[in-house]
DNA sequence: CGTTTTACAATGCACTTGCATGGTAACAAG
DNA sequence: CTTGTTACCATGCAAGTGCATTGTAAAACG
C-alpha cells in the first residue's frame, strides 16, 4: 500500500472549505474548483475523496452538524460545577447568531435548509438535525426541572423560538437586545420550579 | 409608438415564473432560460423586461412579498363581520405551510433568505419584509386587545414562533398537529382580555 | 528488486450560464 | 407612405460547471 493518509481527516478538511464557502458565498459559490482552492488542494484531490459533488455537499453538511453538536456538548461539559439553572440560558444563546462563529453556523444552516427544500437526501438530514436538536433541548429543559408532561410542547416551542429568532437577527431586522428579550420571555414562560 | 403592451403586467407574469422555479427547483433552478420556458416566452423577452438577472430575481421576490401581503389583507377583509377574536388564529395559521399555496410561499421565502445571506440588496428587502410582517402581526394583536405596553415583545415573540415553526413543518420534522399545538400555546400566553 | 495500490495532478469535454448583438415585425406618429 | 419606436427572437460568445480520462510519483508488499 502507498502513501499513508488519514482519509477521513482529509475529507473533513475539504468539508471545512465547503462550509466556509456556503457561509460566505452561498450554495452557488461552492463549486468543485472553488472548494479545492479554499482547501488549498487541487481539483483532482477533491474528486479523489468524493466521487460526486452531491456526496461532498452532503458530507459537509452532516459534518457541520455533528461538529456543532460536539462543540455544544464540549462547552456544556466544560462547566461541570455550574448548576444547570445557570447554564441553560448560556446554552440557548449559543444557538443564536450573536458572534462570528454562530453567524457562520446560521448561514450554513440557511444554505442547508434551502437545499433541503429541493433535495430529498438533504431533507432527511435536516429533519434528523431538527430531531436531534429538539431532543437535546428537551434534555436541557428536563435538567432544569420542567415537568415531564409539558416537556414535548415546551421543547418544540423553544426550538421554534430559537429557530425563528435566528434569521431576523442575522439579517439585521432585529437587534441582539430585542432577540434576547424574546428568548428570556420564552424561558420565563416555562414551568420551572424555583427551588433555590 | 409600437405594439401596446402592459409593461408591468408582463414583468409580473415573468416574476410568477421565477417564483414557481424558486419554489420547485431552488435558487439554482431559476436561470434566464428556465424562467423563459416556464413563462412561455423566449429568452429575449425576459432580457427585454429585465436588464440583468439580479434585477429579475429581486423584482420577483419583492413582487412575491407584496402579493402575499395583498392576499392576506384581502382574506382579512373578506370576513368583515367576524370579530377579530375569531379571525386572528385563522390569520396566523395562514402563515404556516399547511396547504400547497403556503408551502410554495415557504419554499420561496427560504430561497429568499439564502440569497439575502449573500446579496446585500436581497438582505435589505428581506429585513423590510420582516419589519412589515411584524407591524402587521402587531396590529392584529392590538385588535384582539393585547395591552399596548407588551405589543412590541408580543409581536416579536409571535413572529419568531411563526418563523420557527415553518421550516421543521416544511421538512416533515414536525406534524401539523405538533405545530398548531405550539402556535396555540403561544397565542394562549398572550395577555388577551376575555371580555364576554 | 519489481509490482501493485494509493494519492493525487493536469487536462479535456460536453454542457449550461448570463449577457451582447443583430435582426425583424408590428404599430403609432408625421 | 415614411419614419421611429417598441417588442421581441435567434444566435453567438466567453466563462464556468461537473465529471471522465490520463499520467505520475510514492510507498507498502512480494
Amino acid at each position: 500500500m502507498p502513501k499513508q493518509v488519514d482519509h477521513e481527516e482529509r475529507r473533513r478538511a475539504i468539508a471545512e472549505a465547503v462550509l466556509t464557502l456556503l457561509a460566505t458565498r452561498g450554495a452557488e459559490g461552492a463549486s468543485l474548483r472553488t472548494v479545492a482552492a479554499e482547501a488549498g488542494v487541487s481539483m483532482g484531490a477533491v474528486q479523489h475523496y468524493f466521487k460526486a459533488k452531491e456526496e461532498m455537499i452532503l458530507f459537509a453538511l452532516e459534518y457541520g452538524n455533528e461538529n456543532l453538536a460536539a462543540r455544544m456538548r464540549q462547552r456544556m461539559a466544560a462547566h461541570p460545577d455550574t448548576p444547570p439553572r445557570d447554564l441553560y440560558r448560556y446554552f440557548f444563546t449559543q444557538l443564536l447568531p450573536l458572534d462570528e462563529e454562530s453567524r457562520r453556523g446560521a448561514r450554513v444552516w440557511m444554505a442547508f435548509l434551502s437545499r433541503a427544500a429541493i433535495d430529498p437526501a438533504a431533507q432527511r438530514l435536516a429533519a434528523e438535525a431538527y430531531t436531534n436538536l429538539t431532543a437535546f433541548v428537551r434534555a436541557r429543559l428536563a435538567d432544569v426541572g420542567v415537568p415531564a408532561e409539558s416537556l414535548d410542547l415546551a421543547s418544540h416551542h423553544l426550538v421554534a423560538v430559537l429557530e425563528g429568532l435566528r434569521y431576523p437577527l442575522l439579517l439585521g431586522a432585529r437587534t441582539p437586545e430585542e432577540t434576547l428579550a424574546v428568548l428570556d420571555a420564552q424561558l420565563a414562560s416555562l414551568s420551572i420550579p424555583d427551588d433555590r
